[in-house]
DNA sequence: CTCGGTGCAAAGCTTTTGCATCCGC
DNA sequence: GCGGATGCAAAAGCTTTGCACCGAG
């Protein structure tokens, strides 16, 4: 195991663990998998179901949004992609494999996501599994807060934290 | 301040906070929202929009959807009751005046919620928000597991934990 | 060849919006 | 009485589903 892969290594690395999970399930390695498999790891932020789709699309990939969402299924069921709900409705995705566990940061503003890691939270983690016996799997911390970037998207007032009416 | 409101205490109090964040925001004071207000706090548990609004036309209470999300929103924005998006795409919703911080704990299987407290998380939410230059205003945490109820609603083969494939 | 997977479009579900009516102020 | 709030229903937005065809095994 490489201490520090290539991209090009680490995109080879989730095809072998992607294939063996498809293999495990029976389920059919087709081309369109790896493709989405592929577009996700070649990406480097956070995104979500239609601007997957959209960038396949304009790559002349064809595909369609039931293969992404199953497709997406899958990868989160095998850990090679995280999902997060970070507070709409709209679900986010995100590459996992080879990434150290972090939790996120969002500016309820701009809604940029920043990331963050606190080992504490993994000791909270098994701390409350042990207390009210849960086998925990996995988690979602997501902070919320006001940026304080002057190119902030949706800048109110921040200067002045006056709560007076 | 009573250290340990009754019921009807705690009611009449949020009453007042709403009505104060009213008239400080210069909306009406309609029946409608006092109603919501009430049937939020007269219930245990976590709820969902349709529940609630099944539980007022239940109770003969002529109200609709919009109103419920709309007051919904006003209840959030001053605090009174807290929304969550325990993972799937549909909002759940809590009462939260008068009860202890605390995050959540879902079992992947039963979907039951568990509460928990756990001081450590103020300090990750300080800490983080300082080192990153956020105004953090409030936080998700979310634990997911397997709980180990007998009557778990969908157990599978929880006794054992094999891994092999 | 079989049948699981795909593309497409329609349906489903939660939430938002438009509009006529109602009522708090 | 004015204008914000409501009820109702239609629309919007994300996700799932049905069906005919395709292609991996």
């Amino acid at each position: 195991m490489p201490s520090s892969p290539t991209a090009q290594n680490k995109l080879e690395e989730v095809k072998k663990i992607f294939t063996a999970y498809l293999e495990r399930k029976e389920l059919r390695k087709t081309p369109e998998r790896f493709a989405i498999l592929e577009e996700i790891y070649s990406r480097h932020d956070h995104f979500d179901v239609e601007s997957l789709y959209i960038s396949m699309k304009n790559k002349n990939y064809r595909v369609s949004r039931a293969t992404v969402y199953n497709t997406l299924d899958l990868l989160v069921e095998c850990d090679l992609v995280t999902k997060h709900q970070f507070g709409g409705n709209l679900a986010h995705y995100e590459k996992s494999y080879g990434y150290r566990q972090h939790d996120h940061l969002i500016c309820v503003d701009c809604h940029q996501v920043l990331e963050f890691c606190d080992p504490r939270i993994q000791n909270i983690q098994n701390m409350v599994g042990e207390l009210l016996q849960f086998n925990i799997q996995h988690h979602s911390l997501v902070l919320y807060g006001a940026c304080q970037r002057t190119d902030c998207a949706n800048r109110k007032e921040k200067t002045n934290h006056n709560t007076n009416g």
